[in-house]
DNA sequence: AGATATCCATACCAACTGGTCGGTACGATT
DNA sequence: AATCGTACCGACCAGTTGGTATGGATATCT
């Protein structure tokens, strides 16, 4: 079983590159990645490679860009937005993360975290792109936790909706460097549920005294 | 003012080499460091690192374990030791960490954080030395964690001193990774704010109603 | 003083790096 | 049928990569 095998051969050049790239750069880094690989595992060639991307540094920014798209359909589509109230989907938000924590750890981690950490000073173009994406998911939670602030009447606590949303993806991110320096998804696993269980402290009502009892 | 300023004369060439390695992989990680770099960095010849050290591989297990050991020095001597009550301990580690975010994100992102992210699949010894670093980092919280808990008499609430130690870490390195994203240590600190308030809202008696207002 | 071991510098190498280049295949347009 | 634009091929290039071979300086031991 080779790289090969799981690029589905009817995707274009560009876009059999790319998906390579998620592939590679998640399990080798960027840098440890070369065009050569990239070309290896796409199955095409050093001269299609370079007639869709101007430079190796374009198909970071390109991979990064697709990662956004890609993830943002993901998470647009999965089953948690369908709670009629904020919280439960925030929380099913979480919910749904641990479950993507499931087969191999370069299959459930995140491209754009492990790329800025390398590129984030050689390479602005690629770090602006995964600023772009990280920044942009989290976007995403925002409303949902704003909404379950204001139905709760929460006034100012020392944090946002947006603070709290960076603060998701910093846990996950941190999850993902445990998870590989163990190799073992568990303490991954155990990280979110601590992140869940810090929302549901946030959320439940202060006379509330059951709020961490297990 | 060149990488070269920064490493003393006085060290050794093989403790000047894994000083640059400091530097040079937190900031191009560890595949986009060249030995050649490390040897310009560290005012060296390849003919010492080479000495020194087996081999590149060789020299990202050193400097994981001298990191180990650096922060080892540097949180055993931090004054937060000093509190009596064991949870003044830790909120006092989670201060101390906080005030670490100064200065220029390479100074304060973690070695062994980044590089663990681009070897744990190519270089095992790299990942095993980066993986012992963390850990064994996690485990000098467990105990005032432990004795918090039992000070409280908490008992199974789903989660263990050891787990939460470890989240700490993961905090942590995601808000590392947030940081070099947005090139800027505020979402870090904030971050670690939220670590705080969780810690905060776990050890706060179940009655008390103020336990999260601000 | 001589032998020995450590430490380091210079010169060098084969393999690999990102990137270039001339050329081909082919469908759409004119 | 001629022309053009896009997609792609694979040999090739200059520079860089991690690593080696070898010799010299210095300190230590006998």
């Amino acid at each position: 079983m080779t790289d090969t095998d799981i690029i589905p051969t009817q995707m274009s050049a560009r876009d059999k590159l790319l998906a390579a790239g998620f592939q590679l750069i998640r399990s080798k880094g960027y840098s440890g990645t070369t065009v050569d690989d990239l070309c290896a595992a796409a199955g095409v060639t050093k001269g299609a490679f370079f007639h869709h991307f101007r430079s190796k540094e374009a198909l970071g920014v390109a991979a990064a860009d697709f990662w956004a798209e890609f993830t943002g359909r993901l998470f647009a589509e999965a089953p948690y937005h369908a709670h009629a109230d904020p919280l439960d989907r925030f929380t099913g938000y979480l919910d749904f993360r641990r479950q993507l924590l499931a087969g191999e750890l370069p299959d459930y981690t995140c491209l754009v975290g492990t790329m800025v950490q390398e590129t984030y000073l050689t390479a602005p173009a690629i770090r602006d792109a995964c600023e772009a994406s990280i920044s942009g998911h989290a976007r995403t939670l925002e409303p949902d936790i704003q909404a379950a602030m204001d139905a709760r009447g929460m006034g100012d606590r020392g944090w946002t909706a947006g603070s709290l949303a960076l603060h998701t993806q910093a846990v996950l991110q941190g999850a993902f460097i445990l998870a590989k320096a163990q190799d073992s998804v568990t303490v991954a696993v155990e990280s979110v549920d601590h992140l869940k269980r810090y929302v549901a402290l946030l959320f439940s009502p202060p006379g509330g005294a059951t709020a961490g009892n297990g």
